[in-house]
DNA sequence: TCCAGAAATAAGAATTATTACCAGAAATTA
DNA sequence: TAATTTCTGGTAATAATTCTTATTTCTGGA
């Protein structure tokens, strides 16, 4: 795999920040570097920087397939309300996957945990609302 | 919210085994019921059986949309070579919630867990394919 | 240096999964 | 029974992704 332009663009752009970029978000992203990037090799890349190991496609929140940047094993959380995901950085348990080893005969090498719930700011929208309502 | 045939019939289905079935198996299913069922009712069916809380929405597992009868909190294994996902029956750990509540300002109520790796039957497979080439 | 083949790209068409819309049927209410 | 609401089937529309094809860029050898 040669490390065009194009890719290396799709790579920094998901790697930027902790985000998790759609493909159209990334598109977006690297048009302003290079306007004439077509979408679908911004689909192509991502792909195949998720096949070399370089990016991780989030097991899916929402609609759109998301990609992240960061590879170290972690939690997100998802708003249900506004639809954010955020990534915790706390040390994960991986006792579990041994557990299920056993017990399933699966040969485990990954994790995807999503907590799901009410980000802050949401939640502060509901609890108004409902004071509101009573 | 009335149950009607074909909302019981959409509900009876995705039910029926531990089965996470897309809308569109869930319609072919369905189908052998109520031949003139509408694919558009299945759909609709299928979430407004998400929001009356009788049906869960499995945090995309490939392309399509996926839907779960069993309602206690579960694991779920993934394979990545053939695509099962396949429940786990094994009380799940809550405690890490409660730290990612704290650690964020969240509101959890609920995680999905994804395990992902080889079932054992492509396990098998790739171990064999990996002695023929060596 | 020049060339042939391989790999990657842009542009847009095609496909797939899902949602929106609407007219009519069924159930519920008055 | 008439009016109202809810639900359905059929189909059109949309969104996300993948495919196709012609063109461009890169690479390694003559």
């Amino acid at each position: 795999m040669r490390m065009t332009p194009q890719r290396a663009a799709v790579l920094q752009a998901v790697r930027a920040r902790r985000w998790h970029p759609s493909a159209h978000e990334v598109y977006d992203v690297v048009r302003r570097q290079i306007p004439k990037i077509s979408l679908a090799t911004v689909y192509r890349n991502l792909e195949e920087l998720v096949g070399a190991g370089k990016l991780k496609r989030l097991q899916g929140v929402g609609r759109e397939r998301r990609y992240e940047g960061w590879l170290k094993p972690h939690y997100h959380v998802c708003c249900v309300e506004c639809g954010l995901v955020e990534d915790v950085d706390l040390e994960m348990d991986h006792s579990v996957e041994k557990r299920i080893e056993g017990l399933t005969g699966y040969e485990i090498f990954d994790q995807s945990v999503e907590l799901i719930g009410l980000c802050p700011h949401c939640r502060k929208t509901v609890e108004e609302s409902h004071a509101r309502k009573s």
